[in-house]
DNA sequence: TAATAAATGCAAATCATTCCTATTACTAAA
DNA sequence: TTTAGTAATAGGAATGATTTGCATTTATTA
């Protein structure tokens, strides 16, 4: 999926490509890690002229025809990210907030497996893992707890 | 962990053991899956006179004090239940919103393993199933899609 | 290029959650 | 047991993210 063919992934979905629909998958395809609507507009903005409300309207159409990810805490702001062809795991840190993309699932088979113990069709999950990374855990290591 | 000794397990975590606390322990002890604040709150106030700004800040400081789990999406109600000895991990209805629990733990190795692939301190994990459940996947299967 | 349905922008509305403050009630000590 | 002191409560107002209504603009398609 690339910068070119936003026009016709919008399309595919039977929307209108509007300029600000483009540059919202083009400021997701820029991120690293996902993104708060804030950031994404901000990012939007350095390009295209629009609205907060536009982005948020957008990022849960992409969201809801599975274009792509929306994942956070009740209370925290939404982070949205491109879906890629892989589904995704991260790893957060819960002091400064750093987000790593795990590579590989380890749930594929239990999903099947869980499926059939509990009668449920199971058709998506999600994972996230919660601790410090390298350098928050040093700091922590160094001062108090 | 049981009703009478809700008051000792406040205590022990140098608070005050007010009745409403109590209460929404209790509360939490029955519900049969996470709440959300206005089901506990609906809950408490029969036997007990609170507020909902009471329910929040204790619920909040449950969860601070790791006596009970909080879940749910982002712009989704928060939800809680009462932490059992096990770490629990849920099996979630798209349709009714049926919320079964998982038991066991399919993640526990995987944990330490990606904590030291990515030099990460993983301390906790998060992790739902969506799908449908049995009667749901039932009617589905019988209108449309 | 014109018709039209969809999308945008802006401001106002919502809704969960948090905060403020006067009042109440646990708790520890006498 | 009473009382002082402090933490907790109730209730309402404030907040902040997200949503919605509506007039205006724009992408589509014939």
């Amino acid at each position: 999926m690339d910068a070119r063919n936003w026009d016709q992934a919008i399309r595919k979905l039977g929307k209108k490509a509007t300029p600000q629909r483009k540059a919202i998958l083009t400021a997701l395809s820029q991120q690293d890690k996902p993104a708060t609507v804030d950031e994404i507009f901000i990012e939007v903005r350095e390009h295209q002229k629009t609205s907060l409300s536009t982005v948020y309207r957008n990022l849960e159409l992409l969201f809801s025809q599975g274009l792509i990810n929306k994942q956070g805490f009740p209370g925290e702001k939404a982070r949205y990210s491109l879906k890629r062809d892989t589904h995704e795991h991260t790893l957060v840190c819960i002091d400064c907030r750093k987000i790593v993309a795990i590579t590989g699932c380890p749930l594929e088979s239990y999903a099947v497996e869980i499926g059939l113990r509990e009668n449920f069709v199971v058709l998506d999950h999600r994972m996230e893992m919660y601790g410090y990374c390298q350098k928050c855990s040093q700091i922590r290591g160094r001062v108090s707890d």
